[in-house]
DNA sequence: ATTATCTATAGATCTATAGATAATGC
DNA sequence: ATTATCTATAGATCTATAGATAATGC
């Protein structure tokens, strides 16, 4: 067993710790509602994560950036050429995950942290969350199909939208979900003014 | 006086309350932090607010809401008639208050809160930022200025990008706020596909 | 009398540590 | 021997209550 595996139960561990932060926010949850969450004690997190709260909080959030890099790489990927294909692949990617905020989350929980461990979180999260998404549009502009003046800019532009899929649409009366992720696509594409015929 | 004003020290408790449940959500900010803040002692807090903690975040929270629909009203009407420079008003008066992450908090605070208090905070939010929204798109779309499907979920969208405003886009090299702004219109107008000439 | 603060403290968490227990794997 | 849990608890908060104090306004 390679040292960079962690056991099955430190997964569920990381499992159940993400739903909930990601949900509440790091100062929200405590390791109590972890714990009972996985129906273990308090204190037995400790044998996972020695040194407690905020190294489980570091690792359930690389964890969540990994995966999230990694499905956006790969949705590009599948995706073929084409910078429409590719947007509806990572909106789904986005769509297929838990409910979150990782832009305000990262704004609202970093700061709790430890210095060295702030600054490393925010530089992992935007490595792992702009990283896809700029080469995408970089590359989309060198085939002339988009106009693209700040890559980043309109990364997090697409981020914001991808975080605002989950909280502000689950109203009374909302579209479904893919009626929503096409609706943000053809305004991202065409804009709001009519077109030309 | 009426008994609808409070007084300036209670202004004054609301003004660094918001400035700091607005920064970090509820669950991570303390009387004591709230007190510190202001130079007095937590417990004096509870002459102000009899109830404690959630009575001075519904307080806060419904004085920001209050305060969003005023300022896009105003900004809507001044702007005259026209989409574009309709859009721009309310983007500027986005960039004119403190940075805040009012959809995610929602999402993340709401649940802490009692039952009462957390359907009504949830139908003021969204009566008080969407409607403004809703109305402008709504009009833009009977002058013929846009195509509009779902007015709430350009609302919506709308409301993403403007919380998007205050997080992501402080990063070295980041382009300065009105460019950002002009960007962002010119995206939500014209969409990113190059116009035909 | 009202306003706005204070001190002191009860009671409820919350994080983290120390050390015991039981099951499994060599 | 290692893995994964447990019990018990120290120490540090945090919210909230009770009641005192001081200044101001009628």
């Amino acid at each position: 067993m390679s040292e960079h595996e962690s056991s099955d139960a430190t997964q569920r561990v990381l499992d159940v710790a993400e739903e909930l932060f990601m949900q509440r926010g790091y100062a929200a949850i405590t390791l109590r509602d972890i714990a009972d969450a996985l129906g273990i004690r308090q204190a037995s997190l400790y044998y996972h994560f020695p040194e407690g709260k905020e190294q489980l909080f570091i690792a359930v959030t690389t964890r969540v950036f990994a995966r999230h890099q990694a499905g956006m790489y790969q949705a590009i990927e599948q995706a073929g050429d084409g910078i429409a294909a590719q947007l509806y692949a990572v909106a789904d990617w986005f769509a297929s995950q838990r409910p979150m905020n990782l832009l305000g989350m990262m704004h609202a929980d970093v700061p709790a942290l430890s210095k060295a461990n702030a600054e490393h979180l925010s530089q992992v999260a935007y490595s792992a969350m702009f990283t896809p998404l700029r080469q995408m549009f970089l590359a989309a502009e060198t085939r002339c199909e988009i106009r693209v003046v700040h890559p980043d800019l309109l990364a997090g532009c697409f981020l914001s939208l991808m975080d605002g899929l989950h909280h502000g649409q689950h109203r009374p009366g909302a579209p479904p979900r893919h009626v929503i992720i096409d609706e943000i696509i053809k305004i991202l594409l065409d804009g709001l003014r009519p077109r030309d015929k």
